[in-house]
RNA sequence: GGCGGCGUGGCCGAGUGGUUUAGGCAGGGGCCUGCAAAGCCCCGUACAGCGGUUCGAUUCCGCUCGCCGCCUCCA
């Protein structure tokens, strides 16, 4: 059974389900105001490896992550480039699908706008007016949050000890300074939309409640986020449905940030460097390894120098791969369970590995076991033990597959007319026995920027 | 000020009250190879420091030091 860390309780615990078989999840999306970072490919890859997982565990998965493309930055930025608010988020939220894709993350089941639920945010915050819990002052409307049950759940405080710390100079009209914005009305030459409270838009932490209890409705199973989201932004949703009476999130998960020289990526710090950046650099599936390499909830230190780590461990895998002429599972979609392998399985491998997702997505130890499979197969190879080497290797790929990494074997790279000449004439010249040219031809190869290697076939060459 | 997390062998990074190891990368030795590459085998007696609990702690408790985060927009 999957036991997954709450940041509400602070403990590990099962999935509660609300029918048999199902589980909706939403994790909140970018705000497309620019280009995204390594943080927000953590959390896409963290939590498209929790949703693979559900599948492969045989649930029935509604994914639903939505996009904030309307906000104070995306109205700033936009006009600094003088384009129209739309124009400039419908190219950022282009650039991440771009990069989603690049990064194997699968695309979500739903993506809702924020900018196309205004209307029911309005509906939500007449709901909360009406109720005696949301007020209106000069500037909008604001959520009492000392009328809400429970809240600091999230941020695991007592409210006393939230406002104590409170940094921010609190607008005077506001009940208590934590209250927060759910409409803001709008300066002149602002973007609007017509309310009850006058012309504005929606505060950021309006959306994801109506946006989720829509597409999942009540108490739907999982709702995560980066950590960072925890407090405020999750508190205040979750404190809008509880203030509404609705039953929200069942469980909430947070992945861990990227680090840059121990301290947090992001935005304000400015210390980010963006996912293109990265992929222009590197094999995208490297970073979804060395995502996997650390759990989840912990910090992850991108370098130079950990990238070159998880191209390094790929590279075995992959040889595995081409050692074993491992077909690309994931050509038909994620895994839905074992069955999804091409043939015998290593049941003790794959009890492993569900041991370990189980317990709270513990992927270091799952990718323990893909490693320890293609030792296994590799080993079993050289002792002649062809069906265990299938077995063990056919167990890894489909692992890995559950995972989303992708094993490429076959690498389909052009050999120009010049290179092939130079295979040819070395093999004729280890044939003869002649060693010192072969050793020249293979020099010249490797210049060239092959990866030579001998083989029964003769010369093979490949990029490196 | 309030709350929370972390400190593991050269590097990354799991885990656990005790007979036997996470795993990866790098490095050393060996096998294989004409030489390589790839692969396989062997090798590192690590758990911040100081106390305490215990027959026994890296793992539990306390303290100290160091680092980080949230309480403000942020994945």
């Amino acid at each position: 059974m999957l036991l997954l860390h709450d940041t509400a309780t602070g403990e590990v615990a099962p999935l509660r389900l609300r029918s048999p078989g199902k589980v909706g999840l939403y994790v909140c999306g970018p705000t497309v105001d620019g280009i995204p970072h390594l943080g927000h490919g953590r959390f896409s890859l963290v939590f498209d490896v929790l949703r693979r997982y559900l599948l492969f565990s045989g649930l029935e998965v509604t994914y639903v992550s939505n996009i904030t493309d309307i906000e104070d930055k995306i109205i700033d930025r936009a006009a600094d480039r003088g384009i129209p608010i739309d124009e400039f988020t419908a190219i950022n939220e282009a650039l991440w699908w771009e990069i989603m894709d690049a990064l194997g993350v699968l695309r979500p089941d739903e993506v809702p706008h924020a900018t196309a639920y205004v209307d029911r945010m309005i509906v939500l915050i007449g709901d909360l007016v009406a109720k005696g819990v949301a007020y209106e002052t000069a500037t909008g409307v604001y959520l009492s949050v000392l009328d809400v049950p429970g809240y600091g759940l999230l941020a695991r405080q007592p409210l006393d000890s939230l406002r104590a710390g409170a940094r921010i100079e609190a607008d005077e009209e506001k009940r208590s300074p934590l209250d927060f914005v759910l409409w803001k009305k709008a300066k002149p030459g602002e973007p609007s939309w017509e309310a009850p409270w006058g012309a504005g838009r929606p505060g950021w932490h309006t959306e994801c409640v109506v946006m989720s209890l829509d597409l999942l409705g009540e108490g739907f199973e999982l709702h995560g986020g980066g950590q960072d989201l925890t407090f405020p932004h999750h508190e205040n949703e979750r404190a809008q449905a509880v203030a509404d009476g609705k039953e929200f999130a069942r469980h909430w998960m947070h992945n861990g940030w990227v680090t840059v020289g121990g301290e947090k990526m992001s935005k304000s710090l400015g210390n980010f460097t963006s996912l293109a950046d990265l992929l222009a650099r590197s094999d995208a599936r490297a970073y979804r390894l060395l995502v996997l390499r650390s759990h989840y909830r912990s910090p992850i230190e991108v370098t130079p120098d950990t990238i070159a780590q998880a191209e390094a461990g790929l590279a075995r895998l992959d040889e595995l791969a081409r050692r074993f002429a491992l077909s690309d599972l994931l050509a038909e979609g994620p895994p839905t369970g074992p069955d999804a392998a091409v043939g015998e399985l290593d049941e003790e491998a794959v009890a492993a590995f569900i041991a370990s997702m189980d317990d709270d997505l513990d992927t270091p130890g799952a990718l323990a076991a893909v490693f320890d499979l293609a030792r296994q197969a590799n080993s079993a190879a050289d002792a002649g033990d062809d069906r265990g080497a299938i077995r063990a290797a056919g167990t890894a790929n489909l692992l890995a597959a559950a995972l989303g990494l992708r094993l490429q074997g076959v690498v389909d790279d052009a050999v120009d007319e010049v290179s092939a000449t130079l295979v040819r004439q070395r093999d004729d010249a280890r044939a003869a026995k002649d060693w010192a040219a072969a050793d020249a031809l293979r020099a010249e190869l490797e210049g060239a920027g092959w990866l030579v290697e001998d083989s029964a076939e003769g010369t093979r060459i490949r990029r490196r």
